[in-house]
DNA sequence: TGTAATTAGTAACATTCGTAACTAAATCAG
DNA sequence: CTGATTTAGTTACGAATGTTACTAATTACA
């Protein structure tokens, strides 16, 4: 008896997304240094527009510990800014400086070329399906 | 200009990843105290028999020294046991041990339930398409 | 209200991780 | 063959990580 691993989807997907990362990984390290953490925030920012590090941790399912240390190597290398959340003063609104997405627009072209390479292993259609049936279950999650 | 993140398949990957296997992990911690990396070298054995230490770094894509410090633990518990490959005596074939096999089939049944309970979330033909999709990639980037 | 419980974020600590350097065995090139 | 290169696996070490405990602010509720 066996977990049957190609139906297994833990353990596919812990596979699929190391491989994939590895591929994306060296452009946002070797032209900045980012990390994974640093590159994920950054992305999310950039994506849903000025938000707090709650909303970060939640949008790209990081621990919060994680997020708070990528928020403040960001804010050191002056990619990003805070200003406290009147709404609530435990938090910082987070915005992208201007050199901030200066650093982001220089890296997005890179990155997309890396990714359309990747997914251009497989017919656009799988592609679509691929990213459709995501889509349904991180909302079934409670992801997005 | 961003990257239109709910079509940027690794941000999405790594997302959903991160959540599916917070859902599993309480099973194999709480019951063996477990880490990832061991309890995925031990899938691997189960599932793809006797082998080294190099094919399920491959198989699982997981870094040679994590599966080197996973497969010495697993070990340490009488789970796995090895023999010199005469093949090549730098490796050697890992097997489960009797214990090392009934603590996997006390695992799999709690863990196949979680995994129903999170696929459950999506239709029968969504898990379907999306494990499909999957394979096409991974055997399009040589992971199996 | 005011007190208790929760939540956002940080910090300290021990654990885990990846890089680089290493050993020993296998393969390659001439 | 034999020396040079590659490969499987381990180890040492610095960097990254998660757990836990903490502070400060917010929310729940009696």
């Amino acid at each position: 008896m066996t977990l049957k691993l190609d139906e297994f989807l833990p353990y596919r997907l812990s596979r699929l997304n190391e491989a994939v990362s590895n591929e994306i990984r060296p452009v946002y390290r070797d032209m900045y240094g980012l990390n994974r953490p640093e590159w994920r925030v950054l992305v999310a920012i950039a994506e849903i527009g000025p938000t707090t590090a709650k909303d970060i941790g939640k949008h790209s399912a990081q621990h919060k510990t994680k997020v708070s240390r990528a928020v403040h190597a960001l804010q050191k290398r002056r990619w990003i800014s805070g200003q406290v959340d009147p709404e609530d003063r435990r938090s910082e609104i987070l915005t992208l400086t201007k050199m901030g997405e200066q650093a982001y627009n220089s890296l997005i072209h890179p990155v997309l070329k890396e990714e359309a390479r990747v997914m251009g292993l497989i017919s656009s259609a799988d592609q679509k399906q691929l990213l459709r049936v995501i889509s349904k279950l991180e909302k079934a999650m409670n992801l997005i």
